[in-house]
DNA sequence: CTGAAAGCGCTTACAG
DNA sequence: CTGAAAGCGCTTACAG
């Protein structure tokens, strides 16, 4: 009987111990399907990875980091997580191809890590109340919560750092506007130069998408206000606006600084080391984990985005 | 009436088109779970990634594209790919974790990216004859096959460039010696410096964990040799010794040529650049689907591992 | 070709 | 506390 499993408290010893040896005899082990099929709940949290068919999937190297944290914290709970295949079923509503799947699987809760792009078949989840919480995505809902690092206050970090080596040209390098992590670097690290007393002009500001090409270029546009210090956004397009820096026979730290934001393995790597601020990658999946299981267990979905704290880490680049 | 959607053949059309036209009213969606009871059959992909509590999971960098090219083939199929927690359910037996999180939720076939020790709970999955595809891992019974780059000829590859360089005093760091891979990639490097006529001295042979330390270590034991070239079995590695080299006050290629294995994104940004053989990543996750998706449609597991070419890049640090 | 029924292995009221 | 039954939503022989 499933009682024995299930509420134990509420049948005797003695038969319980019987059940249990039975159990073990045999090497019972019960079947999942089954339990969902009759409880419509799954062990399962479903990951929403790739949106976007023109790029593999999101390629971020820290989202390693991020799905290994996560993967081992929902583990500790029983929980599965399975990779979410778009549903391209019957129907022409792409818009569902992500709710049909989750619906189809009787998945418990959803993790969303997209690619900043507001993707309707992500928002259909939300709008379904499916449970979700989505990394680096500003989602809101009864059912819908936020992980994401303390963007604004990294950013801060960023332009304190190199006020604090007195630099007074200072440019930036910003992520895609519309995404929320790269408004949010970008206002902190604006608020603490006003703050400072030397606001940013909006041609010190170049925006790229991320990526490694994107840095060389936007740091190509900076070059000619010949900044002493430029903050990029993200690691990767940092690199690349070192390579344009150095391309443009300048020399780092000495003639421009600069320093990044997400600490990937690369910062550590390229010479003469580049200094970022770092986000808590186990962190934030950790707590996406968290998240989600406390809302299977029945908390409401927090409404505000939690936030994990970001560090200065210094190297050879500023 | 399953039917319809089943073998649609069998079924006179005039009854099939008014099926389907009620399922599209009511936007039926079959329901994952009861089909699964039913069939025995889950339409999941089961993907054994972490087996080592000590490290949290493998981190390999390159091993985010193969996950992605695997997911995306999967997915094509119409197959979710199912991150299996260990299962400590009842029952002190280890070595089923695996196995019993499988049975339990009638995973069809299982993709295992393993740290390359020879795991019990992963060999237990190989006994219980459950179809399974492993990667960089030589398993072989009647229901397992395995994918992996073609690393003698990798070896190969790099013996020949850095002969035809001109080199003389050649040394090597291989991977841990116990793993498949590196005994390949050792194994092709040998035999065509053999062939060259300059076989390599034991004493110019050091070996690393794919790690980056490992390779400066590893780096330190070969200096005192004073090699002209160092073959490094894994890019990290070789990013380790470049380290060790340039402390070392040695100059590259000027004084120590290096080539390394893998092509993760660090080789091409790492100055001078590092040569190295390539992985076709993308090729490996989507051999394994291949591989998965035929047992799973009847085809037994090939004896021979499946072996995905490798590729010479060329930059300046050789 | 097409109904109606049994069965997949659980959970959960419902009687004892 | 503890049986026995119904029901979760499919698939698959089995009769028509």
């Amino acid at each position: 009987m499933s009682r024995v499993f299930n509420t134990p408290e509420i049948v005797s010893p003695g038969t319980r111990r019987h059940v249990l040896d039975m159990a073990a005899e045999v090497g019972y082990l019960p079947n999942e399907s089954a339990r969902t099929l009759a409880t419509k709940k799954s062990n399962m949290v479903g990951l929403v990875w790739d949106t976007d068919h023109r790029r593999p999937g999101w390629r971020h190297p820290f989202l390693q980091d991020i799905l290994v944290a996560l993967k081992s914290a929902l583990s500790a709970q029983g929980l599965h997580l399975l990779m979410l295949a778009p549903d391209r079923g019957a129907g022409p509503d792409s818009r569902q191809r992500f709710l049909r799947a989750v619906q189809r699987h009787n998945v418990d809760g959803v993790v969303i890590i997209d690619n900043g792009s507001r993707d309707p078949a992500v928002l259909a989840l939300v709008d379904a109340e499916v449970p979700c919480v989505a990394l680096d995505l500003r989602f809101t809902g009864p059912t819908c919560t936020s992980i994401t690092s303390d963007n604004a206050g990294g950013g801060r970090l960023a332009a304190q750092h190199l006020i604090d080596r007195g630099h007074h040209r200072i440019a930036t390098i910003t992520g895609p506007p519309e995404t929320w992590p790269a408004a949010e670097r970008l206002a902190g690290f604006r608020a603490a130069l006003t703050e400072a007393g030397q606001p940013l002009a909006d041609a010190d500001i170049a925006s790229g998408d991320w990526y490694l090409d994107s840095g060389y270029a936007a740091m190509k546009r900076l070059l000619p206000r010949s900044p002493t210090a430029v903050f990029a956004a993200g690691d990767e397009m940092a690199v690349g606006a070192m390579r344009a820096i150095h391309e443009a026979g300048l020399r780092i730290p000495g003639d421009i600084a600069i320093i990044g934001f997400d600490d990937i393995e690369v910062a550590a790597l390229v010479p003469p080391g580049l200094t970022t601020v770092a986000q808590d990658k186990t962190g934030i999946g950790t707590a996406a984990a968290e998240a989600i299981v406390a809302m299977l267990l029945g908390s409401p979905a927090p409404a505000e985005p939690t936030t994990l704290p970001t560090a200065l880490i210094t190297r050879g680049s500023t």
